[in-house]
DNA sequence: CGGTATCCTCTAAGATACTG
DNA sequence: CAGTATCTTAGAGGATACCG
């Protein structure tokens, strides 16, 4: 039996809004969609791999990840430590979505660049 | 001819990356969503609709959002001013991603809410 | 290696007041 | 009605240093 969405996302106190905002983001959606395509990681991958990302931002994006159940995390008890990190089952759904997002980007990069110049040129000559 | 992704997300100068901050940012999916269910609304009813945004937050949120070409604006000539925002077609095919999303959270709620549980849990008792 | 802890900066975001 | 302008603050996020 599933359980069905409860809340209404357009009233303040809906928590499901919550987890959205752990999801979409900013280096929430590149944690998930460079696990998705890879699988498994170490958290020096994952920092090398993310350009721009601290030590700091990556480590509670992955905690924040792993909360909502989107993310398992793997220690294996060795020295020096060995973390494993990778997409729970509901992790790869959440994430192949955010990726669908990204590629509706990436595929009509053209169309946006174009709204923004002319909405640039529009307010410029207003 | 379709335009392809030409950058990679994973750098940081990677333009795209913006775009998709703008599109999962925390008052850009609800406008999205709302605009995808209600077609077209003015200014104060997108206003009441979404619980807990200020006035500065969505002003803000929609001309990001008219920037990169999701939504138009349609300003009615007449006083007391009247203002339409409605998705445009890229707009309604990322909202419609976007409300993927919100319905993975709704309808598994359970999965999510446990997972809580346990990890604050586990965190608790280490 | 895989993080924390601390400090610091900057801006996202809310409150309030005002305007075409 | 549909915003903008101004002020203020909470916290997101980065840099650095340190630890198991």
């Amino acid at each position: 039996m599933e359980s069905v969405q409860v809340w209404d996302v357009f009233d303040v106190n809906c928590p499901s809004r919550a987890v959205m905002e752990h999801i979409s983001s900013k280096w929430g959606v590149l944690v998930q969609i460079l696990l998705l395509r890879s699988g498994t990681l170490r958290f020096s991958e994952l920092r090398r791999a993310i350009g721009g990302v601290s030590e700091k931002m990556l480590s509670q994006t992955l905690q924040t990840l792993e909360r909502d159940g989107l993310v398992n995390r793997l220690v294996h008890p060795v020295i020096p430590p060995h973390v494993d990190y990778s997409l729970t089952d509901l992790g790869v759904r959440a994430a192949t979505t955010v990726n669908t997002l990204f590629e509706l980007i990436g595929n009509n990069w053209a169309e946006f660049e174009a709204a923004q110049i002319a909405y640039d040129r529009r307010k410029a000559t207003a």
